[in-house]
DNA sequence: GTCTATACTTTGATAGAC
DNA sequence: GTCTATCAAAGTATAGAC
């Protein structure tokens, strides 16, 4: 099983910088930090990747395919969308606290210029994202399902941000449970 | 009432540097920048703030000082502690939309260095209305107020970050009633 | 004397050449 | 993988206007 070293040259880049980014903040990591804890030559990495921005857009970009395999995780996770919404939270829940949040947040942060290709990336998620949990709330028995949709995101949004900043014993420990309270609430008949 | 020029300098400056940096971020706008936009000299600037990172931390304690007032106006708008929360919330869902956030949350994203002033002032920042949301709550029936604290914190929390990326019409439309079915639900007898 | 305006130094980053 | 061109930004120093 040969492997070839250069094709997957683009993952290991790809992981060593998603990491310092995570870390640290893209702005404050250098092209020459990612090099040094590659141990490979600048040639490859800007053959790889043409600028910083590129490195910066698919970062982000797997960012957000890593977001749709937390739901799709969290969709086999349960059988009910009513349960499948509360995973999702659990999800965020388990992974937010003690980093530093939400990638494509961070990135938004620091990138405000709007025509910033990694501005419109974050943008593009947040939107998605609003409608996959609009589409799952659709499926539960909720009168109103695109307020429960966005009662949840606000839920995640919350979640990456009191998470990454107060940790695991902040405001976001109990969101799960806060969750499902919402999720009764907007199914119970008394709403309907 | 013979006005000292000198006495508002600090003053001039940290609006011009609040409003630039709200608007493209701290790292992205330079001491260059805001001197051109104030029309001043270098040698005020920088005889009223020693370094860049001494105006950001003036910044973001202007932040704190903006929104302990944006509490207080909040609780002398209503009556009720429950009222009180809700009037918190509708003043972040105010000013939120169409901004790029909160200034404290921005900052830190911008400042992930734990030892970094602006990130500590952030996270004491942070600290502080949690338990401020909470001894709000602790005056209402609520059964359990540092509960029903902690969720409207996530909410505000999420207000923020969906506000400013997808605007008025994103998912923190409704936040105000969210609030308000919130604390209903906490505060009601099923739950006491 | 106080402020503006500009020139300079240093640092650290991207990007590219070899 | 080292070396270098280029650029932007933080500070510093200094010269000059009111």
């Amino acid at each position: 099983m040969a492997r070839n070293p250069t094709s997957d040259a683009h993952d290991r880049i790809l992981d060593a910088a998603a990491d310092l980014f995570d870390r640290y903040g893209v702005h404050a990591v250098g092209m020459q930090q990612i090099i040094d804890e590659l141990g490979c030559g600048k040639q490859l990495l800007y053959r790889e990747f043409a600028s910083k921005d590129k490195l910066v857009v698919a970062y982000l970009q797997r960012s957000t395919r890593d977001w749709d395999r937390t739901l799709e995780d969290a969709a086999k996770a349960a059988d009910t969308p009513e349960e499948q919404l509360v995973e999702v939270v659990r999800a965020v829940q388990m992974m937010a606290p003690g980093t530093r949040g939400c990638s494509l947040r961070n990135t938004h942060a620091e990138f405000p210029q709007p025509d910033h290709p990694a501005h419109r990336i974050s943008v593009d998620h947040f939107r998605t994202v609003r409608e996959q949990l609009r589409e799952l709330a659709r499926r539960t028995p909720a009168a109103n399902p695109d307020r429960l949709g966005d009662r949840i995101m606000l839920i995640i949004d919350g979640l990456y941000a009191s998470g990454s900043i107060l940790g695991a014993a902040g405001a976001a420990a109990e969101a799960v449970d806060f969750a499902r309270d919402v999720i009764r609430f907007e199914t119970s008949p008394a709403v309907r």
